[in-house]
DNA sequence: TAGTGGTCTAGACCACGGC
DNA sequence: CCGTGGTCTAGACCACTAC
């Protein structure tokens, strides 16, 4: 099945209820990640790739467009389409919970409690998630483990009103955003992160089995809901011996000026 | 101008050059955020707008699905499509150099050259690059400032074949993207990052001020052309008590099977 | 049933690059 | 000149939501 180039390919399922320029999407890349089409190569120009999978060229731009806004593939005009050969990563931070974030990473999460309560926000929480005076937030503290060592000190609040059950209904040594997703159909899509460095107090020392004073990441992160509602207000400290941040940054197309 | 919802807005310019689908995506942009438009509230619907701008549904489309790419707004199939609240800030970053990075945080950037050479590089360099035996490395090694005052120390390292007169054209005090962009028509499009944090050793202390044993940021950067091709390999350090990491972080729209 | 967004078509014209 | 990608049209049908 691999390695040919077939100049007629499979035909494309047009019952199969997944849109047509899906399927060429996930073929192209199936192509580029098996090595089929090699970097700084051409693809095949839009109309053939049209004429080939028998779809117009509006489809087939529509499949091609979503590569390259993922940087595998770009265009130049009145020349073609090109693979980058810039990889495809799994391990590059989305949005991801703590247990989310030790799986991708091949390792097995836990968490100790160290309190999970209903509570009134201090002032910086109240703020980050747009409180009234008189909004509660659950307030849930845990030590974070990967493969049972102490990776860092979490302390992440949520507004009551988001899941007033969570009390009953969670077991805080579980994913939250599991909980989230499956009890209140809440999905997070952005996170705005802060990232600081500082030294160990006496108790994350403890807590994290290392010297006090030693160096420590730390992470101040608001979640957002797709309709722009703050979620949670997250603040941790991570030790510096075990953690690190791996993050790939695009340069943005400024297609749109950003009034201030 | 501002504040009434016309029902006939001005018309689209359509021998402006630009493409129809920016100025409708600029015309909502501007609407959403001088807040003509608020969080929550619907936009009008996809025909609606095609009707009052006098292009055709998929032109709107292309405009609309822009904006949600962006996170600023967002469609519900059978519903419409709906202000996210979600802001577009300036600051969350990018493939940004640092002098770029100054100016948009409002300092005023300058670096203190430590040495500007021609060099082999050293094992990780050549690995992050992709270099053969034999191939040499520009080398730049500078104390970054920031309104005066030192922010990190950093190590640059450029493969001498892809911009081979570096040393006779290029003042190694002023921006380096700048002089790829403007003397080899070289562009950055994705840098890959790891973040670690340390302690400022004697010589980091003596370069940024700070008292030995600080705590520091530890950055390695691998930035990538267009294409794909490595063109720069840079580790610096930077001083925990007045640099810090400000990222927006998107959950990932998993609309590909990633194969391995 | 009516309105919405999502997908798709079969063309068209343009700008650009290379020959 | 031709082939390329970029934009655009005027429809079509579908799936989904709300009433």
């Amino acid at each position: 099945m691999n390695g040919m180039k077939r100049p007629h390919p499979s035909p494309l399922d047009r019952r199969s209820g997944i849109p047509l320029y899906r399927q060429i999407q996930q073929r192209l890349l199936e192509q580029i990640q098996s090595g089929e089409l090699r970097q700084g190569e051409p693809l095949p120009s839009i109309q053939r790739i049209a004429a080939l999978m028998g779809v117009s060229q509006m489809t087939v731009r529509q499949a091609v467009k979503s590569l390259c806004d993922l940087g595998v593939i770009y265009s130049r005009q009145g020349k073609g389409t090109f693979i980058s050969g810039i990889k495809m990563e799994r391990d590059f931070r989305q949005v991801l919970s703590f247990t989310e974030e030790m799986k991708v990473r091949g390792a097995t999460p836990h968490s100790e409690v160290l309190s999970f309560q209903i509570q009134m926000p201090n002032q910086e929480t109240r703020e980050a998630l747009g409180l009234g005076d008189k909004d509660k937030v659950f307030c849930l503290r845990r030590v974070r483990y990967a493969d049972s060592l102490p990776m860092g000190v979490e302390t992440s609040c949520l507004p009551v009103h988001l899941c007033p059950n969570l009390m009953e209904t969670y077991d805080p040594a579980t994913s939250l955003y599991e909980e989230l997703a499956e009890q209140y159909g809440i999905q997070v899509t952005v996170t705005d992160e802060v990232i600081e460095v500082g030294k160990a107090s006496a108790e994350e020392a403890r807590l994290l089995q290392i010297v006090p004073k030693s160096p420590i990441f730390l992470f101040t992160r608001v979640s957002y809901l797709e309709n722009g509602m703050p979620a949670e207000h997250v603040k941790s400290s991570y030790q510096g011996d075990r953690y690190r941040v791996v993050n790939r940054l695009m340069r943005a197309k400024r297609e749109l000026a950003i009034s201030s």
